[in-house]
DNA sequence: ACACTATATCTTCCCGGGAAGATATAGTCT
DNA sequence: AGACTATATCTTCCCGGGAAGATATAGTGT
Protein backbone atom coordinates (compact mmCIF):
# COMPACT_ATOMS: atom_id res chain seq x y z
CA UNK A 1 0.00 0.00 0.00
CA UNK A 2 1.80 3.13 -1.00
CA UNK A 3 -1.68 5.78 -0.91
CA UNK A 4 -4.88 5.66 1.03
CA UNK A 5 -7.33 6.33 -1.57
CA UNK A 6 -9.68 6.94 0.83
CA UNK A 7 -8.27 10.42 1.34
CA UNK A 8 -8.69 13.15 -1.09
CA UNK A 9 -6.46 15.86 -1.59
CA UNK A 10 -8.22 18.31 0.50
CA UNK A 11 -7.28 15.57 3.35
CA UNK A 12 -3.74 15.46 2.15
CA UNK A 13 -3.09 19.20 2.54
CA UNK A 14 -5.07 19.08 6.08
CA UNK A 15 -2.81 16.18 7.19
CA UNK A 16 0.46 18.05 5.52
CA UNK A 17 -0.25 21.62 7.73
CA UNK A 18 -0.82 19.35 10.51
CA UNK A 19 3.06 17.95 10.57
CA UNK A 20 3.73 22.06 9.48
CA UNK A 21 1.73 23.68 11.81
CA UNK A 22 1.13 21.17 15.23
CA UNK A 23 -0.18 24.21 16.06
CA UNK A 24 -3.00 25.44 14.41
CA UNK A 25 -6.80 23.67 13.78
CA UNK A 26 -7.40 23.10 9.83
CA UNK A 27 -10.35 21.64 10.37
CA UNK A 28 -12.42 24.49 8.54
CA UNK A 29 -10.57 23.76 5.32
CA UNK A 30 -12.41 20.15 5.31
CA UNK A 31 -15.48 22.39 3.86
CA UNK A 32 -14.57 25.55 2.57
CA UNK A 33 -11.48 23.33 0.44
CA UNK A 34 -13.85 21.16 -0.55
CA UNK A 35 -16.43 23.13 -1.42
CA UNK A 36 -13.81 25.53 -3.61
CA UNK A 37 -12.69 22.66 -4.99
CA UNK A 38 -16.67 21.64 -6.63
CA UNK A 39 -16.90 25.15 -7.58
CA UNK A 40 -14.35 25.06 -9.25
CA UNK A 41 -14.44 21.62 -10.99
CA UNK A 42 -18.71 22.63 -11.70
CA UNK A 43 -17.13 25.94 -13.00
CA UNK A 44 -15.15 24.00 -15.61
CA UNK A 45 -17.91 21.50 -16.48
CA UNK A 46 -20.17 24.02 -17.29
CA UNK A 47 -17.89 26.18 -18.89
CA UNK A 48 -17.31 23.58 -21.78
CA UNK A 49 -21.15 23.20 -21.75
CA UNK A 50 -21.46 27.03 -22.83
CA UNK A 51 -18.50 26.90 -25.17
CA UNK A 52 -20.77 24.53 -27.46
CA UNK A 53 -23.40 27.08 -27.87
CA UNK A 54 -20.45 29.66 -28.76
CA UNK A 55 -20.98 31.41 -25.05
CA UNK A 56 -18.39 32.39 -22.38
CA UNK A 57 -19.79 32.18 -18.70
CA UNK A 58 -20.78 35.61 -18.70
CA UNK A 59 -22.30 35.97 -22.16
CA UNK A 60 -24.49 32.71 -21.12
CA UNK A 61 -25.00 34.80 -17.72
CA UNK A 62 -26.48 37.90 -19.70
CA UNK A 63 -28.28 36.05 -21.83
CA UNK A 64 -30.13 34.11 -19.04
CA UNK A 65 -31.06 37.38 -17.40
CA UNK A 66 -32.43 38.40 -20.30
CA UNK A 67 -34.70 35.05 -20.95
CA UNK A 68 -35.67 35.14 -17.62
CA UNK A 69 -36.84 38.74 -17.79
CA UNK A 70 -39.81 37.65 -19.90
CA UNK A 71 -41.30 39.02 -23.12
CA UNK A 72 -39.91 41.38 -24.38
CA UNK A 73 -36.72 40.02 -22.94
CA UNK A 74 -35.51 43.44 -22.13
CA UNK A 75 -33.44 44.95 -19.49
CA UNK A 76 -30.92 47.83 -18.66
CA UNK A 77 -27.44 47.52 -18.46
CA UNK A 78 -27.25 48.61 -14.69
CA UNK A 79 -29.90 45.82 -14.03
CA UNK A 80 -28.21 42.65 -15.58
CA UNK A 81 -25.36 44.08 -13.98
CA UNK A 82 -27.13 43.68 -10.66
CA UNK A 83 -28.48 40.43 -12.26
CA UNK A 84 -25.26 38.76 -13.19
CA UNK A 85 -22.90 40.12 -9.96
CA UNK A 86 -20.31 42.08 -12.09
CA UNK A 87 -19.25 45.54 -12.70
CA UNK A 88 -21.46 47.58 -15.50
CA UNK A 89 -18.03 47.85 -16.95
CA UNK A 90 -18.36 44.19 -17.90
CA UNK A 91 -21.71 44.63 -18.94
CA UNK A 92 -20.53 46.69 -21.51
CA UNK A 93 -17.96 44.55 -22.72
CA UNK A 94 -20.13 40.74 -22.54
CA UNK A 95 -23.30 43.00 -23.91
CA UNK A 96 -20.71 44.20 -26.81
CA UNK A 97 -19.96 40.79 -27.60
CA UNK A 98 -23.36 39.84 -27.70
CA UNK A 99 -24.58 42.33 -30.11
CA UNK A 100 -21.80 41.43 -32.54
CA UNK A 101 -22.86 38.16 -32.81
CA UNK A 102 -26.32 39.28 -33.15
CA UNK A 103 -27.69 37.57 -29.90
CA UNK A 104 -28.73 40.80 -28.47
CA UNK A 105 -29.87 44.69 -29.54
CA UNK A 106 -29.22 47.36 -27.59
CA UNK A 107 -30.77 50.96 -27.92
CA UNK A 108 -31.33 54.41 -26.11
CA UNK A 109 -33.89 53.90 -23.64
CA UNK A 110 -37.13 56.48 -24.17
CA UNK A 111 -38.30 57.39 -20.70
CA UNK A 112 -34.14 57.83 -19.55
CA UNK A 113 -31.75 59.59 -21.83
CA UNK A 114 -28.59 57.81 -19.96
CA UNK A 115 -30.19 54.84 -19.68
CA UNK A 116 -29.64 51.57 -22.82
CA UNK A 117 -31.98 49.08 -23.18
CA UNK A 118 -30.40 45.07 -24.09
CA UNK A 119 -32.68 43.32 -25.46
CA UNK A 120 -32.85 39.24 -26.99
CA UNK A 121 -32.71 39.19 -30.28
CA UNK A 122 -34.97 36.44 -31.95
CA UNK A 123 -31.77 34.62 -32.93
CA UNK A 124 -30.52 35.09 -29.08
CA UNK A 125 -33.68 33.96 -28.00
CA UNK A 126 -33.70 30.38 -29.18
CA UNK A 127 -29.61 30.45 -28.56
CA UNK A 128 -30.24 30.69 -24.71
CA UNK A 129 -33.34 28.46 -24.41
CA UNK A 130 -31.74 25.42 -26.45
CA UNK A 131 -28.69 26.31 -24.28
CA UNK A 132 -30.25 26.63 -20.83
CA UNK A 133 -32.26 23.93 -21.08
CA UNK A 134 -29.06 21.86 -21.84
CA UNK A 135 -27.42 23.35 -19.19
CA UNK A 136 -29.73 21.92 -16.78
CA UNK A 137 -29.41 18.84 -17.81
CA UNK A 138 -25.47 19.32 -17.70
CA UNK A 139 -26.52 20.00 -13.96
CA UNK A 140 -28.57 17.71 -13.04
CA UNK A 141 -25.78 14.95 -14.75
CA UNK A 142 -23.23 17.06 -12.42
CA UNK A 143 -24.95 16.19 -8.81
CA UNK A 144 -25.32 12.71 -10.37
CA UNK A 145 -24.19 10.31 -7.50
CA UNK A 146 -26.08 12.45 -5.09
CA UNK A 147 -29.58 10.99 -4.12
CA UNK A 148 -32.45 12.99 -3.70
CA UNK A 149 -32.23 13.01 -0.14
CA UNK A 150 -28.46 14.24 -0.35
CA UNK A 151 -28.96 16.95 -2.57
CA UNK A 152 -32.23 18.07 -0.49
CA UNK A 153 -29.86 17.94 3.07
CA UNK A 154 -26.77 19.53 0.88
CA UNK A 155 -29.30 22.38 -0.27
CA UNK A 156 -30.51 22.94 3.36
CA UNK A 157 -27.33 23.49 4.66
CA UNK A 158 -26.04 25.67 1.77
CA UNK A 159 -29.25 27.17 2.28
CA UNK A 160 -28.64 28.11 5.91
CA UNK A 161 -24.96 29.06 5.33
CA UNK A 162 -26.08 31.30 2.86
CA UNK A 163 -27.95 33.48 4.74
CA UNK A 164 -25.74 34.03 7.41
CA UNK A 165 -22.92 34.98 4.34
CA UNK A 166 -24.97 37.01 2.89
CA UNK A 167 -26.44 40.03 4.65
CA UNK A 168 -29.89 40.60 3.87
CA UNK A 169 -30.49 43.32 2.05
CA UNK A 170 -27.65 42.81 -0.09
CA UNK A 171 -29.39 42.93 -4.00
CA UNK A 172 -26.78 40.98 -5.97
CA UNK A 173 -27.58 38.45 -7.84
CA UNK A 174 -25.98 34.76 -8.36
CA UNK A 175 -24.17 32.43 -10.97
CA UNK A 176 -27.27 30.90 -13.31
CA UNK B 1 -45.61 42.74 2.76
CA UNK B 2 -43.19 43.53 -0.49
CA UNK B 3 -41.20 40.19 -0.35
CA UNK B 4 -40.89 37.45 1.56
CA UNK B 5 -37.50 37.19 3.36
CA UNK B 6 -37.22 33.74 3.89
CA UNK B 7 -35.99 33.13 0.23
CA UNK B 8 -32.51 34.18 -1.17
CA UNK B 9 -31.62 34.93 -4.42
CA UNK B 10 -30.97 31.59 -5.77
CA UNK B 11 -34.67 30.99 -4.84
CA UNK B 12 -35.65 34.12 -6.70
CA UNK B 13 -33.90 32.86 -9.92
CA UNK B 14 -35.38 29.83 -9.87
CA UNK B 15 -38.90 31.37 -9.36
CA UNK B 16 -38.46 33.51 -12.73
CA UNK B 17 -37.45 29.96 -14.53
CA UNK B 18 -40.32 28.62 -13.34
CA UNK B 19 -42.44 31.51 -14.92
CA UNK B 20 -39.90 31.47 -18.22
CA UNK B 21 -38.94 27.56 -18.72
CA UNK B 22 -42.15 25.56 -16.95
CA UNK B 23 -41.07 22.60 -19.25
CA UNK B 24 -37.62 22.76 -17.58
CA UNK B 25 -36.71 21.67 -13.73
CA UNK B 26 -34.30 23.98 -12.43
CA UNK B 27 -34.07 21.94 -8.89
CA UNK B 28 -30.16 21.30 -9.34
CA UNK B 29 -29.79 25.20 -9.17
CA UNK B 30 -30.85 24.52 -5.32
CA UNK B 31 -27.56 23.36 -4.90
CA UNK B 32 -25.41 24.08 -7.13
CA UNK B 33 -26.31 28.27 -7.32
CA UNK B 34 -26.13 28.31 -3.81
CA UNK B 35 -22.66 26.46 -3.48
CA UNK B 36 -21.21 28.96 -6.14
CA UNK B 37 -22.60 32.47 -4.51
CA UNK B 38 -20.71 30.67 -1.33
CA UNK B 39 -17.45 30.32 -2.85
CA UNK B 40 -17.73 33.22 -4.74
CA UNK B 41 -18.82 35.26 -0.98
CA UNK B 42 -15.63 32.93 0.80
CA UNK B 43 -13.64 33.84 -1.97
CA UNK B 44 -13.89 37.47 -1.44
CA UNK B 45 -13.61 37.53 2.30
CA UNK B 46 -10.56 34.86 1.57
CA UNK B 47 -8.98 37.95 -0.59
CA UNK B 48 -9.46 40.53 1.66
CA UNK B 49 -7.29 38.46 4.09
CA UNK B 50 -4.53 37.64 2.31
CA UNK B 51 -4.56 41.53 1.22
CA UNK B 52 -3.56 42.58 4.50
CA UNK B 53 -0.32 40.49 3.97
CA UNK B 54 0.04 42.16 0.79
CA UNK B 55 -0.57 39.15 -1.35
CA UNK B 56 -2.67 37.46 -3.91
CA UNK B 57 -4.66 34.67 -3.60
CA UNK B 58 -2.54 33.12 -6.43
CA UNK B 59 0.79 34.31 -4.21
CA UNK B 60 -0.68 32.66 -0.79
CA UNK B 61 -1.52 29.61 -2.30
CA UNK B 62 2.22 29.38 -3.97
CA UNK B 63 3.86 30.07 -0.40
CA UNK B 64 1.60 28.36 1.33
CA UNK B 65 2.91 24.99 -0.62
CA UNK B 66 6.29 25.42 0.09
CA UNK B 67 5.18 26.04 3.73
CA UNK B 68 3.76 22.47 3.87
CA UNK B 69 7.04 21.10 2.12
CA UNK B 70 8.62 21.24 5.07
CA UNK B 71 12.49 22.51 5.87
CA UNK B 72 13.93 23.58 4.01
CA UNK B 73 10.79 24.93 1.76
CA UNK B 74 11.67 23.94 -1.63
CA UNK B 75 9.75 23.38 -4.62
CA UNK B 76 10.20 22.73 -8.00
CA UNK B 77 7.80 25.33 -9.78
CA UNK B 78 5.85 22.14 -11.67
CA UNK B 79 4.96 20.82 -8.68
CA UNK B 80 4.21 23.96 -6.76
CA UNK B 81 1.66 24.02 -10.43
CA UNK B 82 0.02 20.56 -9.84
CA UNK B 83 -0.12 21.79 -6.17
CA UNK B 84 -2.09 24.87 -7.02
CA UNK B 85 -4.30 23.61 -9.70
CA UNK B 86 -2.88 26.51 -12.47
CA UNK B 87 -0.30 26.27 -15.32
CA UNK B 88 3.07 26.43 -15.14
CA UNK B 89 3.19 29.77 -17.17
CA UNK B 90 1.24 31.01 -14.07
CA UNK B 91 3.51 30.19 -11.77
CA UNK B 92 6.53 31.50 -13.34
CA UNK B 93 4.57 35.02 -12.92
CA UNK B 94 3.96 34.30 -9.33
CA UNK B 95 6.96 33.42 -8.73
CA UNK B 96 8.24 36.33 -10.60
CA UNK B 97 6.16 38.58 -7.88
CA UNK B 98 7.21 36.92 -4.48
CA UNK B 99 11.20 36.91 -5.45
CA UNK B 100 10.84 40.53 -6.51
CA UNK B 101 9.16 41.00 -2.93
CA UNK B 102 12.19 38.97 -1.51
CA UNK B 103 9.61 36.27 -0.24
CA UNK B 104 11.30 33.43 -2.26
CA UNK B 105 14.38 32.39 -3.62
CA UNK B 106 14.83 30.54 -6.95
CA UNK B 107 17.87 28.47 -7.95
CA UNK B 108 18.92 26.11 -10.68
CA UNK B 109 18.53 22.90 -9.72
CA UNK B 110 21.90 20.55 -9.06
CA UNK B 111 20.16 17.59 -10.41
CA UNK B 112 18.57 18.50 -13.39
CA UNK B 113 19.80 21.64 -15.68
CA UNK B 114 15.97 22.25 -16.53
CA UNK B 115 14.92 22.35 -13.21
CA UNK B 116 14.76 25.33 -11.07
CA UNK B 117 14.38 25.19 -7.49
CA UNK B 118 11.76 27.96 -5.26
CA UNK B 119 12.69 28.22 -1.93
CA UNK B 120 10.79 30.24 1.15
CA UNK B 121 13.25 32.82 2.04
CA UNK B 122 13.19 33.24 6.14
CA UNK B 123 10.88 36.52 5.71
CA UNK B 124 8.21 34.45 3.77
CA UNK B 125 8.17 31.98 6.03
CA UNK B 126 7.83 34.64 8.83
CA UNK B 127 4.63 36.11 6.58
CA UNK B 128 3.01 32.68 5.40
CA UNK B 129 2.88 32.00 9.09
CA UNK B 130 1.77 34.85 10.37
CA UNK B 131 -0.69 34.97 7.22
CA UNK B 132 -1.92 31.29 7.49
CA UNK B 133 -2.47 31.61 11.00
CA UNK B 134 -4.69 34.41 10.04
CA UNK B 135 -6.19 32.81 7.36
CA UNK B 136 -7.48 29.47 9.14
CA UNK B 137 -8.80 32.22 11.66
CA UNK B 138 -10.62 33.75 9.13
CA UNK B 139 -12.01 30.74 7.59
CA UNK B 140 -13.27 29.45 11.09
CA UNK B 141 -15.54 32.87 11.27
CA UNK B 142 -16.49 32.61 8.02
CA UNK B 143 -18.10 28.85 8.76
CA UNK B 144 -19.39 30.93 12.07
CA UNK B 145 -23.07 29.60 12.47
CA UNK B 146 -23.23 26.29 11.38
CA UNK B 147 -22.83 24.24 14.07
CA UNK B 148 -19.95 21.62 14.91
CA UNK B 149 -22.47 18.89 13.75
CA UNK B 150 -23.85 20.72 10.28
CA UNK B 151 -19.76 21.72 9.62
CA UNK B 152 -19.76 17.68 10.53
CA UNK B 153 -22.64 16.88 8.16
CA UNK B 154 -21.71 19.26 5.20
CA UNK B 155 -18.14 18.24 5.22
CA UNK B 156 -19.44 14.65 4.58
CA UNK B 157 -21.72 15.51 1.69
CA UNK B 158 -19.20 17.64 0.03
CA UNK B 159 -16.32 15.14 0.23
CA UNK B 160 -18.85 12.18 -1.42
CA UNK B 161 -20.26 14.66 -4.25
CA UNK B 162 -16.54 15.86 -4.81
CA UNK B 163 -15.32 12.06 -4.78
CA UNK B 164 -17.39 11.70 -7.83
CA UNK B 165 -16.58 14.29 -9.22
CA UNK B 166 -12.83 14.00 -8.98
CA UNK B 167 -11.73 10.93 -10.98
CA UNK B 168 -9.55 8.79 -8.77
CA UNK B 169 -6.07 9.07 -10.27
CA UNK B 170 -6.65 12.93 -10.61
CA UNK B 171 -3.29 14.67 -9.54
CA UNK B 172 -4.51 17.85 -9.40
CA UNK B 173 -4.69 19.55 -5.88
CA UNK B 174 -6.57 21.98 -4.06
CA UNK B 175 -7.31 25.62 -3.04
CA UNK B 176 -5.75 26.14 0.53
C1' DA C 1 28.59 10.00 -30.32
C1' DC C 2 24.16 11.08 -32.86
C1' DA C 3 19.46 11.61 -33.63
C1' DC C 4 15.15 11.73 -31.66
C1' DT C 5 11.86 12.33 -28.27
C1' DA C 6 10.42 13.84 -23.71
C1' DT C 7 10.40 17.12 -20.08
C1' DA C 8 10.81 21.65 -17.17
C1' DT C 9 10.46 26.18 -17.38
C1' DC C 10 9.74 30.48 -19.37
C1' DT C 11 7.85 33.75 -22.94
C1' DT C 12 4.38 35.82 -25.71
C1' DC C 13 0.01 36.95 -26.76
C1' DC C 14 -4.67 37.01 -25.61
C1' DC C 15 -8.96 37.34 -22.85
C1' DG C 16 -12.22 38.65 -19.35
C1' DG C 17 -13.11 41.36 -15.62
C1' DG C 18 -12.20 45.19 -11.99
C1' DA C 19 -11.40 50.09 -10.67
C1' DA C 20 -11.65 54.55 -11.52
C1' DG C 21 -12.59 58.21 -14.31
C1' DA C 22 -15.19 60.40 -18.37
C1' DT C 23 -19.53 61.63 -20.44
C1' DA C 24 -24.21 62.52 -20.86
C1' DT C 25 -28.53 63.13 -18.89
C1' DA C 26 -31.83 63.66 -14.80
C1' DG C 27 -33.41 65.56 -10.83
C1' DT C 28 -33.50 69.19 -7.25
C1' DC C 29 -33.20 73.44 -5.10
C1' DT C 30 -33.22 78.26 -5.29
C1' DA D 1 -33.49 79.31 -15.83
C1' DG D 2 -28.99 78.18 -13.51
C1' DA D 3 -26.16 75.63 -10.48
C1' DC D 4 -25.33 71.58 -8.24
C1' DT D 5 -25.64 66.84 -7.33
C1' DA D 6 -26.91 62.16 -8.60
C1' DT D 7 -27.20 58.51 -11.82
C1' DA D 8 -26.48 55.29 -16.05
C1' DT D 9 -23.38 53.86 -19.11
C1' DC D 10 -19.14 53.60 -21.32
C1' DT D 11 -13.98 54.07 -21.65
C1' DT D 12 -9.33 53.39 -20.30
C1' DC D 13 -5.93 51.14 -18.08
C1' DC D 14 -4.42 47.40 -15.42
C1' DC D 15 -3.96 42.67 -13.58
C1' DG D 16 -3.90 37.70 -13.31
C1' DG D 17 -4.21 33.62 -15.59
C1' DG D 18 -4.62 30.39 -19.87
C1' DA D 19 -2.82 28.44 -24.28
C1' DA D 20 0.58 27.61 -27.20
C1' DG D 21 5.06 28.01 -28.58
C1' DA D 22 10.22 28.72 -27.58
C1' DT D 23 14.29 27.19 -25.22
C1' DA D 24 17.28 24.35 -22.79
C1' DT D 25 18.38 20.05 -20.97
C1' DA D 26 17.55 14.90 -20.22
C1' DG D 27 16.96 10.49 -21.54
C1' DT D 28 16.90 6.65 -24.93
C1' DG D 29 17.99 3.75 -28.66
C1' DT D 30 21.30 2.70 -32.13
Amino acid sequence: MTEDHTEDHVARIQAEWRVARPDLDVAPQGVIGRLHRIASHLTGELTLLYAKYGLTEGEFDVLAALRRAGTPYERAPGEIALHTMVTTGAVTKRVDRLEEAGLVHRRRSDADGRGRVVRLTPAGRRLIDKAFAAHMTNERRLLGTLSPAQADQLEELLTSWLADLEPPGDTRAVRE
